[in-house]
DNA sequence: CGTTGGATTGGCT
DNA sequence: GCCAATCCAACGC
């Protein structure tokens, strides 16, 4: 399976609702302490600007956020309903505070792997969502901050880039303030999206369906 | 120090 | 479609 070379930091110094649509394509590779190699290509993605109500940035830094003001290219972990782990990539300048939110991809290596930390058999639903994607790679609180530019474990690759005519737009999932932004960005047509699940399924808003 | 409410998921009606 | 599970950061007192 070829991935490409990592993606750049300079490609993720931009803006998150640039960045977000161009990681569609792209390869998260996490290699587990045993030597297991997962990759899996993202198909789902979602912007967080510092101006962005629904964003965790939007009131500045805190102990919490505080990843997300630091140098792009860094991971973002957070526990969602006290039960799931979501992962960004910190985009921007520092001190920004945008971020790219990891929705759903598509995996390509270590399946059984992920089959087993997951409990659940069907492809489609190993990584099809942001909890689900942490849990199949193995991604929680001891990863929040590392370097995706940098880290031995988990990084990004080129991988294909997705082109624009394959992509959708959609307002973002579980978002009510800011919920005007169309910034959830996926591949149209992969099995491998989150939408079918919770409330605000990949329905393509009113009107377009093309970026 | 007590309360509130999620960038979710899976199970049940 | 609805809701419980389960934690803790954020915020108000």
């Amino acid at each position: 399976m070829r991935l490409g070379s990592r993606l750049p930091r300079g490609f993720l110094a931009r803006p998150a609702t640039e960045v977000a649509p161009e990681l569609l394509g792209r390869i998260l590779v996490r290699r587990m302490p045993d030597g297991d190699r997962l990759a899996v290509r993202l198909v789902e993605v979602e912007a967080y600007e510092p101006d962005d109500p629904a964003s965790h940035a939007f009131k500045g830094p805190t102990r919490r956020n505080l990843v997300m003001f630091g140098p792009p290219g860094r991971m973002y972990v957070y526990v969602a309903y006290g039960m799931h782990f979501c992962a960004n990539v910190v985009t921007g300048n520092q001190g920004t505070g945008s971020a790219v939110l990891l929705r759903a991809a598509e995996p390509l290596e270590g399946l059984e792997v992920m089959r087993g930390r997951r409990g659940v058999d069907d492809a489609r639903r190993l990584c099809s969502g942001p909890g689900r994607l942490t849990q199949a790679l193995d991604i929680g609180r001891a990863e929040d901050g590392l370097d995706l530019v940098r880290d031995r474990d988990v990084f990004l690759t080129a991988g294909e880039p997705v082109s624009p005519s394959r992509w959708s737009r959609t307002t973002r999932v579980g978002v009510n303030v800011g919920a005007d932004r169309r910034w959830r960005w996926f591949e149209r047509g992969s099995p491998f999206v989150s939408s079918g699940r919770p409330s605000a399924p990949g329905k393509p808003v009113r009107g377009s369906r093309r970026s």
